[in-house]
DNA sequence: CTGTTTTTTAGTACCTAGTCCTAATATCGG
DNA sequence: CCGATATTAGGACTAGGTACTAAAAAACAG
């Protein structure tokens, strides 16, 4: 009905990349064709068949989320820590974590280490951030390992200081001070929040 | 080889649940009994067949696309917003944003929202945050929807301040200054970092 | 130890969504 | 109209199953 082999392989193309879970039958059908002749196409393009398709699209799937679990608890990988004192992580940032105008990475995930890593290191059941006042010193570019290195500085009744601060190599990137909340019944005003 | 029926089915369920790409016959082979077998056992306990698994894990991919996308460039939904002066996004707190031992939402989710907004709010191709000072003045529990407020407050060359106030309801939980780089070519020391 | 019940295995026909291959038609450009 | 390209049809085969029947093996009961 419509149009050349090359219109049709294009569109073949683009209805596929939309909607993955198409078979041969539906397409042959919309483009009133024969399922030979998708084949054809799909062979022509090197395009797999629907099982290989939505293999595909289930392992990309798998793989986020084995990268999202550890994301549960800590972000960024400990690989020191002394309860109370002090505590190293680290963090690889890949492309998903930058703008992907410039390859910076975005400023939540140096908080989220940071802050994850001051929630980690106080020996508590529960602890919250207060407030923070941080500083992004340096742009992180993807592919960059970040080294947080915390240091708790000040403890009173309840309360908590942790100094982070954030490396690229020698460069620091990061640096914040956490005012947190240790194991209160989370109640009133600035007492509370979060940590990771 | 091993034990009861009942031994062999907790099994068959803890395997296909983390591997969803096994087939019968290696089933059949792991723990060597016929594949009929474990073709029962698959009925008993409601095991779709390997497609059907995958399809489903696949479809699963799909729907969070769909849903990571938006959250490629900002954190929360903008309701508003008037370029250079305030904006306001919702985001609404579900079970991955809360710690799991108490349902209190973790401090980077409201970072995120607000820092990203933050971000947004600045008309310009590239804006960074360079430092905030923040407060988590209340506790957020998984199910709140959290609306963030940003206003410009001031701007000079170069640099932008910019105040979030976050609210569940009437209630203030999150507030934060942030100092904005707008669009310079990323060199020096206290002069980047992201923004979402 | 025998009889019954449960569990496991074997085998057949059928299904989907293909691959791979051959061969017969259509359609188009010159 | 002729030859090249494109399309369609058909058959044989594949993986990874379902659904069903039937037989053999194992477990348990008295």
């Amino acid at each position: 009905m419509k149009q050349s082999k090359k219109e049709r392989q294009e569109r073949l193309q683009k209805t596929i990349q939309e909607n993955p879970f198409v078979t041969d039958e539906e397409l042959a059908q919309e483009f009133s064709v024969s399922v030979q002749t998708i084949r054809l196409d799909r062979m022509e393009l090197s395009i797999p068949e629907l099982r290989e398709r939505i293999k595909y699209v289930a392992e990309k799937n798998m793989q986020d989320e084995i990268r999202s679990l550890p994301i549960e608890e800590v972000i960024g990988d400990i690989i020191d820590i002394e309860l109370d004192k002090s505590a190293i992580s680290i963090f690889d940032v890949k492309k998903e974590h930058v703008f992907t105008r410039n390859g910076i990475a975005r400023g939540h995930h140096l908080f989220a280490q940071a802050n994850s890593l001051a929630v980690a290191v106080i020996n508590d059941e529960l602890a919250l951030t207060g407030k923070a006042e941080i500083r992004f010193t340096q742009p992180v570019k993807e592919g960059s390992r970040i080294v947080a290195k915390a240091k708790v500085t000040r403890s009173e009744k309840g309360r908590t200081i942790v100094d982070v601060a954030s490396f690229v190599g020698s460069d620091l990137v990061f640096r914040g001070e956490f005012s947190m909340f240790r194991a209160p019944s989370v109640e009133k005003e600035e007492k509370d929040e979060t940590g990771n």
